[in-house]
DNA sequence: CGTAGGCATGGAG
DNA sequence: ACTCCATGCCTAC
């Protein structure tokens, strides 16, 4: 229904949106333009119901309400009339439309002449006229008309000729021209046989001042003139060229006059209109015929003249993208609708395409590669790196970005304007309200202006649902970054095991043991309750217990490994130590501690980590359920599973609880360690590099004895020295990483890699035997109940006599040593005897 | 392994 | 049934 191919076999277009609504012949009959090559045709060809909702009932041009005059016979006989109602043309009932909001209307069709039910192409002269921009003249308007056998066309013909005669005699050279442009874009003037001439002339010369005083006032503005002819309207919605090529008014759009409206509300309209944001069928000819309307450039005049002035020259507006997901990301590819490229970017004929030069607003010249790649016997037109202009003007998915031209000179000009909740998401409705002010005003420039609601670019729900249009589009704008930001569009993901770290068994469930595959799995008979997230440690001896934070102070607290804790959960509710059962308590856990245990756990992410947890910890202090939110906050930041459950990728040996100078790096960020820094990394290079250095020192003395002793052993000395050499080499290394080891973590892993190829496998832990039993242990985190197992023995002894975790790392690390690693820790070697 | 380039696919009109 | 195009996927680097 509806959708047609265009009798121009030049035109062919399939597309439904190309085919506005219908408008009644003289014949009885009812007509379509298409609006890709201006034919027009009967509509009887057509399935009626295209052109109005459904029998019986017509959609009033001007605010598009449905009207009925309730007579059975009145199926599409509905005639407009002087009083700004319809008649219906078979029981004569005149229905008064009260218009709730003036429509502009893009679709609607201009009166003309049209082609017949036998016309199937349109007439050359109609194709050539349009494409051309050709100025009609009253000659070549009653050929055209007598080629295209339209009704009245000499009638037509004497009026257009008199209404040309008026404008002379109005003698502004811009009404001329704005007439013939009218009628270049196919609107042809209806006749309006018996209209009293000084009645026409008047309307003209009021039209005509109209336009001069745009002119002045607002010379870019489009008015929505009014003129009084009986019997049909004249409606043009379509924006002329001239108005946006050479930035002069032009009679925009006749329509039929609302009777209600005063001379007052049309002043007020005046300035507005300029404002308004209409779609403009393309200047060019070439664009004109081939262009959909969702591309039409839908740039104010206002905008447009700022644009010229701003550029010093005639723009002429050619198109506009909204763009897409992948328009806006940082593939930096532009997808370019394949009509426009071809209509305004030059050809070209090769896949790798050429280097397209184009300004943006403030005159900053950017180069994109314009090319295409085949797909299905066609082209996908593409912009590539346009990554930095985009982010220059500051638009991302949604927004629109809008293709202009210099001319003359056909430099092209992008400009952009930020999506707003209602305009931009019409497609080619535009709704101008009784006050004037077009809802969502838009802004045109290299940067964006438009203020937007904080929170949500789109969050106008209301609008969402009653415009399907804006629902498609946002469907489409699949960006997932744009919807975290958008309050109410937050895409809830998170993993099972994600779930299950929140998941508790109901206090009062016991659960059944089974096993499966030798693996203990209890079985509970109520469904889980969501839980305060901890953190498991274990000690060396097998000892465990329980981190919690605490919901209001943020605070850490030990707590024995079988507390089950209530989803919201504070200082308060620590039953097991009375020292630490309020907020006023210290912390049980220092920060570095804390930072040590994320990063011991899980690999790198503890930043990550941090930052979940403290919004966490924020929103719990705002009293929302902790579980459910953390569930939604989790899965705004991501996976909590990877970071905590899954095994690093860093390398097969890094399993989770990995100790290696690798995995202890801090993850992500940027800069150098300061020479004093204190932290695992530093202290450990550090240590090492000492520990080195001392055994250098100490080796270099005692060979310089035995050189003493032995001179007659050159060959060993050599030996030895080379192998002193090599271990210096190494301290060396180290200490160059020291300083260096940037937190970033690609940059660092790499970093470390590199040092760890030229000097020693840092990554190895000489004790494999730990390692097994670290696992065995349950070194690994444990995926059940959010069990966070720290792999050593972090903490001996009563809660306030912790060793700190540097201790344990280095206590760990001095084990390690003294069991014959390469480079032995420094602290506490004194005590340890492998060491000397 | 991450990223970019090129093409394929499938939804929408 | 066909085209367009947003985006996914594969491959090379």
């Amino acid at each position: 229904m509806g959708s047609k191919n265009c009798m121009n076999k030049a035109c062919r277009t399939t597309t439904s949106s190309e085919w506005k609504k219908g408008w009644r012949l003289k014949s009885g009959g009812f007509a379509t333009l298409c609006y890709n090559c201006g034919s027009s045709y009967d509509n009887s060809v057509f399935c009626e119901t295209f052109h109005f909702k459904e029998s019986g009932w017509r959609e009033c041009r001007i605010c598009g309400k449905l009207i009925h005059c309730g007579c059975s016979a009145s199926r599409y006989l509905y005639e407009y009339m002087d009083f700004g109602g319809i008649s219906c043309l078979s029981c004569a009932k005149n229905l008064e439309i009260q218009h709730v909001q003036p429509v502009q209307t893009i679709g609607d069709l201009p009166s003309g002449p049209f082609m017949t039910n036998d016309v199937k192409d349109v007439h050359p002269l109609v194709t050539e006229h349009i494409r051309n921009d050709e100025k009609f003249s009253t000659e070549s308007l009653l050929q055209l008309t007598k080629a295209v056998g339209a009704n009245d066309a000499i009638s037509k013909t004497e009026q257009l000729r008199r209404e040309e005669s008026v404008l002379k005699t109005v003698d502004t050279q811009k009404c001329v021209s704005n007439l013939r442009q009218q009628c270049s874009s196919s609107a042809f003037l209806k006749p309006d046989i018996g209209r009293p001439e000084q009645e026409v002339k008047n309307a003209y010369e009021s039209l005509a001042q109209q336009s001069l005083n745009f002119s002045l006032a607002t010379p870019l503005g489009s008015s929505s003139s009014v003129l009084p002819f009986r019997g049909e309207i004249i409606e043009r919605v379509e924006q002329s060229k001239c108005s946006f090529q050479r930035g002069k008014t032009t009679m925009q759009a006749l329509s039929k006059p609302v009777k209600h409206s005063t001379a007052a509300s049309s002043e007020k309209n005046k300035d507005s209109i300029a404002q308004k944001r209409f779609a403009r069928p393309p200047a060019d000819g070439r664009g004109r015929t081939q262009l959909l309307p969702r591309y039409w450039p839908k740039i104010t005049d206002q905008e447009l003249q700022q644009l010229s002035v701003d550029l010093k020259s005639s723009i002429v507006p050619l198109f506009e993208k909204s763009l897409s997901a992948s328009d806006a990301g940082r593939i930096g590819r532009l997808v370019l609708p394949k009509a426009c490229a071809e209509a305004y970017f030059p050809p070209i004929n090769q896949s790798e395409g050429i280097p397209i030069r184009i300004q943006d607003i403030k005159g900053k010249e950017w180069t994109f590669q314009f090319r295409f790649w085949p797909n299905n016997n066609s082209r996908m037109y593409v912009l590539e790196g346009v990554t930095p202009c985009i982010q220059n003007m500051q638009v991302q998915a949604g927004d629109i970005v809008t293709f202009c031209r210099i001319d003359p000179g056909g430099q092209l000009v992008i400009g952009c304007r930020k999506a707003t909740n209602n305009g931009d998401l019409l497609e080619s409705h535009v709704t101008i309200l009784p006050n004037g002010n077009s809802p969502g005003e838009t802004s045109f420039s290299g940067v964006t202006e438009t203020l937007l609601p904080t929170g949500g670019r789109t969050s106008d729900d209301s609008m969402q649902q009653s415009n399907p249009v804006s629902e498609k589009k946002l469907r489409n704008i699949k960006n997932k970054r744009l919807l975290m930001h958008n309050d109410d569009a937050v895409e809830l993901r998170i993993t099972w095991e994600e779930a299950q770290e929140l998941l508790r068994p109901s206090p009062a469930a016991k659960p059944t043991i089974f096993l499966v595959e030798d693996l203990e799995l209890e079985e509970f008979d109520e469904p889980p309750i969501f839980g305060k997230r901890t953190f498991i440690t274990s000690r060396l001896l097998g000892e465990q217990e329980q981190l919690s934070q605490c919901d209001i102070c943020s605070k850490w607290r030990r707590l024995p490994v079988r507390a089950l804790l209530s989803a919201k959960w504070t200082c308060s509710d620590n039953i097991w130590d009375s020292n630490r059962c309020s907020c006023s308590a210290a912390d049980d856990i220092s920060p570095q501690e804390l930072e040590a245990l994320f990063t011991y756990n899980n690999g790198v992410n503890y930043k990550r980590e941090f930052k979940k947890r403290r919004i966490l910890d924020n929103v719990s202090k705002e009293g929302e359920p902790s579980g459910l939110d953390a569930l939604a906050t989790i899965a705004v930041l991501g996976d909590i599973g990877e970071s905590s459950t899954g095994a690093t990728t860093r390398h097969p040996r890094h399993r989770p609880g990995c100790s290696c100078i690798v995995c202890i790096q801090p993850p992500s960020g940027k800069g150098k360690h300061e020479p004093a820094c204190k932290c695992n990394v530093c202290s450990t290079l550090k240590r090492r590099f000492k520990t080195i250095m001392m055994r250098k020192k100490k080796r270099q003395s005692e060979r310089e004895t035995e050189l003493a002793q032995e001179k007659d052993k050159p060959a060993l000395a050599k030996i030895c020295f080379e192998k002193e050499e090599e271990e210096e080499d190494i301290a060396g290394n180290a200490l160059k990483n020291m300083n260096h080891h940037q937190e970033n973590e690609d940059g660092n892993q790499l970093h470390l890699e590199e040092a760890k190829k030229e000097t020693l496998d840092l990554n190895c832990d000489p004790y494999r035997e730990e390692d097994v039993i670290a696992e065995e242990d349950g070194m690994s985190l444990t995926t059940s109940m959010n069990v966070a197992t720290l792999p050593f023995d972090m903490f001996l002894g009563k809660p306030n006599d912790f060793p700190s975790l540097e201790e344990s790392v280095l206590k760990k690390e001095d084990n390690v040593a003294g069991e014959g690693a390469m480079l032995p820790a420094v602290s506490g070697q004194e005590n340890n005897p492998e060491d000397e």
